[in-house]
RNA sequence: GGUCCCGUCGUCUAGUGGCCUAGGAUAUCGGGCUCUCAUCCCGGCGACAGGGGUUCGAAUCCCCUCGGGACCGCCA
């Protein structure tokens, strides 16, 4: 039976390359059908806040990622001090400055990895460490063995900046009897200048991604394929995932968080996701623009959102685009990019596309399409002479979905009223 | 500095001795489609860090060099 755990701890957000590790360890547990543990490290005391835990839970959540036993280090204290109590006992450890320490015996350690292979690392190179403070609280390197143990943590997935931590480890579970779990060191996730990924690399925070309009398998996707791979295949969905995952198939060098790839990626999934799903998720993005109220949103009509999220999402990268280009459809000002200056004729043409429109009883996609023709062959014109104008001024943009599928859903009374207005200029 | 890990297109990766004049994706450039843009389709550019071996044959195995990263804390 597979165990395995999730272990951040609490002094900042959930970062994107705790989330990718976290996302291992849980799709290892999904596919070997294991137990997931989300495991708080709170032993700093200094630094570790309560808002920390909060947000790295609501992130994990947001992505997905459900455990099936939590624990805070901290409530554990009773059983990290009796098993420090037995170290000083046998002899493994000892008592300085009021301070434990753990005394590293001659001889070498093989880590037997299942990522890196048999790492040996000679005990020469490592010093005696502190188990327990001189205040009485425990460090990581310790505690972080008795709770594995204890909870018998098959599998111990983690970012190779551990790795070398992780001989005192196995030196811990001999020295308590334990025997060691399997272990695999998870290459790194390293900014654009190949150094550490760290705030001044911009965004790394998980949640920034969700304001930022991106969709949680989106980044699960991303996060799957840094290390990851199943042959040439790019985008998978969570249950695809679950199903092919396999450490085997898990890569050993750093990767660059590149966030093109993930708006590629980002895409992908909005267009695979179910117009409904897209169009509750963009609602909050749409009314934080300030331009459209609840009351504007809920009389929009649930056929027309989805109806303008089908049609816009081949256009747009994050749900901020799309709460962009969605502003279209609500009774507001919208911003034009660029003015358009009509000639009398085009006015004619124009005002009588609108004579049309506003008799209109249904506004369908194919109605448009025959309003439109049939006021323009009456004017003798052609659709090239007024689209461009027709486009900018009812969406304030040049570029867009065909003509008759976005006035069709921005509907014939806005439609109307934009026109006209461009008229009267 | 010591120890350890890593090194295929800019980026993510496939590749486990012959299927590789190295495949896919992204980004980028060009073409097609379209009222426009996007999607989509087609095509171009672009990599085995370097040097020695082993072998009939090496991106794949070995050694050295170089480069990058991590750890070396009474942080995790």
């Amino acid at each position: 039976m597979v165990k395995v755990r999730f272990a951040p701890s609490p002094t900042g957000y959930l970062h994107v390359g705790g989330a990718r590790t976290a996302l291992f360890n849980w799709l290892y547990a999904r596919n070997q059908g294991g137990t997931f543990v989300l495991r708080i490290e709170d032993t700093d005391q200094e630094r570790s806040t309560q808002e920390s835990i909060d947000q790295i839970v609501e992130a994990m959540t947001w992505l997905g990622l459900d455990w099936d036993e939590y624990y805070r280090q901290t409530d554990r204290t009773d059983v990290h001090l009796e098993a420090a109590k037995s170290l000083l006992e046998n002899g493994s450890a000892y008592e300085q400055d009021g301070a434990w320490w753990f005394k590293v015996p001659a001889g070498e350690t093989v880590v037997h990895d299942l990522l890196a292979g048999d790492v040996t690392f000679n005990h020469d190179q490592i010093k005696d460490f502190v188990i327990r403070r001189s205040d009485g609280t425990f460090v990581y390197n310790f505690v972080v063995v008795i709770d594995d143990a204890d909870m018998e943590i098959t599998h111990v997935i983690r970012g190779d900046d551990h790795l070398t931590n992780t001989p005192k480890q196995i030196m811990l579970y001999r020295a308590l009897g334990r025997k060691p779990p399997k272990f695999a060191h998870l290459p790194m996730i390293l900014g654009p200048d190949r150094t550490r990924l760290s705030k001044r690399h911009g965004v790394t925070s998980v949640l920034e991604y969700r304001r930022r309009g991106f969709l949680p398998e989106a980044m699960v996707n991303f996060f799957a394929r840094l290390g990851w791979s199943h042959g040439d295949q790019e985008v998978f969905t969570r249950d695809e995932l679950v199903k092919l995952f396999s450490l085997k198939r898990t890569g050993s060098s750093a990767a660059i968080f590149d966030e093109e790839k993930l708006r590629w990626l980002n895409q992908q999934h909005m267009k695979l996701a179910d117009p409904s799903r897209l169009v509750d998720l963009v609602r909050p993005f749409v009314i934080e623009s300030g331009q459209v109220t609840e009351e504007m949103w809920n009389a929009a009509g649930d056929e027309r959102l989805t109806l303008s999220a089908e049609l816009l999402r081949h256009r747009c990268h994050t749900l901020i685009d799309l709460a962009s280009m969605m502003l279209v459809l609500f009774p507001v000002e919208i911003e034009v990019e660029d003015e358009i200056a009509l000639d009398d004729r085009q006015k004619e043409i124009i005002a009588s596309i609108c004579d049309g429109f506003s008799q209109a009883l249904s506004f369908s996609h194919s109605d448009v399409e025959r309003l439109l023709h049939a006021m323009l062959a009456e004017q003798g014109a052609k659709l090239k002479d007024v689209a461009h104008a027709i486009r900018v001024t009812t969406t304030g943009r040049a570029v867009g979905p065909g003509l008759y599928n976005i006035l069709s859903v921005i509907g014939s009374e806005i439609v109307v009223a934009r026109l006209r207005d461009l008229i009267r200029r």
